[in-house]
DNA sequence: TGTACATCAGTGAACGCGCGTTCACTGATGTAC
DNA sequence: TGTACATCAGTGAACGCGCGTTCACTGATGTAC
């Protein structure tokens, strides 16, 4: 008893766990209210804080947002590994599922995708995390060229890639899909693009 | 002289032009201080105006931001046409100078571009406005096919094109390209893509 | 193990600010006779 | 052509609101002896 109610007031108060709270309550925020809906004072409503707390762990409203933005970054990236490993390395199916993995976490969180690609505020640790994540992509078309190492061709086969499955992302996620009548799934739309972008390869 | 006063007095009460200069003001804002630094106040005080005579024209903020969109759309619309129109009417060419268009106007316009595409407030008007503009592609890409109306496979085969070009205006403007540090200009980028994303002609 | 104290992570009240919108108003314009 | 009047397109003051941030504070925690 005397056990839990302790455990409870240091939950309540030095829970150690604010500054990630805080960061769920923005991303959960940003999702429901879009990419500018976001303020601080909500985000404390929700993590139960008074609006006076986010300001020991973060140094402005900015520096709380490059924070998430870098936090889904990674997990981004993580994501886009992953569906690439279910393909043997270096082919045109794991590069697609890269792709198609890309288009569907704009699909699953719209506005922070749109946050993240808003604007980065002079941020170097944005930067990086965005590097990153366009690395796993030119590592599989090295592969798929038959290089191990990224160089200039390598650069320039993969741009088209990401373009191709950005321009999905937010034309998915606006809606033009249906706009645009296309009846075709994004996997069908993403696997052919990726083929027909991709300089054909002599021998498999 | 007594002429003149009376022209300006015009000019400054009923100048009749209120509604243009108040969208005029409002696109000058929202390049300047990205898609969401725009305010009715700062529009008003740009147009030299009082905060309350909007409502005049606009019934809310939200109207005022959707007739802008529309206005962009139209604008870009006849530039892509007009792009389009330099070389023969559904021809590879004549389709890539229209998609390098599309980059060059977010290019242009940044702020808008993102605006135009990031929520359409239900409006209807927005809607019919991009879709004049889509359709801008559908033609040509109909008579590239060698078909004199827009069917399924003509929409199957243009979305990829607008996806591309649409996530290279993104990337673009975010200063993406330099992040991927791809050499191409958006010319090259863009009729490359167009030529491997078109299935070949069999006959020019 | 117990005590003193520095530090850490919160509170809650307050601030100034710019915003979107409304209101009663007023002066200019267009129209009917 | 002159006059009366409805309408139109502005003004300017005011409103309530939520925001980001600061401030002095306080209670919990960790550490040295």
């Amino acid at each position: 008893m005397a056990d839990t109610t302790k455990v409870r007031a240091k939950n309540a108060y030095h829970h150690g766990d604010l500054r990630q709270q805080l960061l769920n309550a923005t991303r959960q925020l940003v999702e429901e209210k879009g990419p500018d809906g976001f303020s601080v004072s909500e985000a404390c409503r929700r993590a139960g804080v008074s609006t006076a707390a986010p300001y020991r762990h973060f140094s402005d409203k900015t520096d709380m947002i490059a924070a998430l933005i870098v936090e889904c970054m990674k997990e981004m990236t993580a994501r886009l590994i992953e569906a690439g490993a279910a393909h043997p390395f270096g082919t045109i199916e794991a590069i697609a599922a890269g792709g198609i993995e890309y288009v569907h976490f704009a699909e699953t969180n719209p506005a922070m995708f749109r946050l993240m690609f808003s604007e980065n505020y002079g941020r170097s640790e944005i930067e990086e995390a965005g590097h990153d994540c366009y690395n796993s992509l030119l590592l599989q078309v090295a592969s798929y060229l038959g290089k191990n190492e990224v160089d200039e061709e390598v650069l320039r086969e993969s741009f088209p890639l990401w373009t191709f499955v950005h321009g999905t992302s937010f034309l998915w996620i606006d809606g033009k899909a249906d706009f645009a009548k296309t009846q075709q799934s994004v996997e069908e739309l993403v696997s052919e693009a990726t083929r027909r972008l991709l300089p054909q390869r002599s021998q498999q």
